[in-house]
DNA sequence: TTTATGACAATTA
DNA sequence: ATAATTGCCATAA
């Protein structure tokens, strides 16, 4: 098909547990690549299999989003993870957001750990 | 058909 | 310690 890592990454993006979330990283190293981040985020924007793949539990390594490609905005995003229980902490200050509100997510709790 | 770019992260200088 | 570069696969033009 649409070759092999792209299934394999929205075969973890499937597995992340509500209320969890995934970095692009750790997506990449479950897929096989751990230097295929990029490729998570475009495999998503490529096929995201609406309804199936919840990309909006895949975040940066700093808990930030994707600014402008969210399914509707890094407001939405925040709105839908914070629905699913997953804690938001305000920026460290010392790391500039990405795109989001301000708000990063609590990769220290919320994280998807296997 | 080939070339260039893309939701990042890790490594090296 | 920080800064800049590299790496990987797939898709679009």
């Amino acid at each position: 098909m649409a070759g092999v890592f792209n299934t394999r990454v929205y075969e973890v993006v499937r597995r992340i547990p509500k209320g969890k979330v995934a970095t692009y990283g750790q997506v990449a190293a479950l897929a096989g690549n751990p230097r295929n981040a990029r490729f998570v985020g475009y495999a998503l924007h490529s096929n995201p299999e609406p309804g199936v793949i919840p990309c909006h539990r895949v975040v940066f390594r700093d808990g930030s989003l994707a600014p402008g490609f969210a399914f509707g905005g890094p407001d939405r995003q925040r709105a839908l993870l914070e629905d699913e229980g997953v804690s938001f902490v305000p920026p460290a200050a010392d790391r500039e957001n990405t795109g989001s509100e301000g708000w990063l997510v609590d990769l220290q709790r919320c994280q998807w750990q296997e």
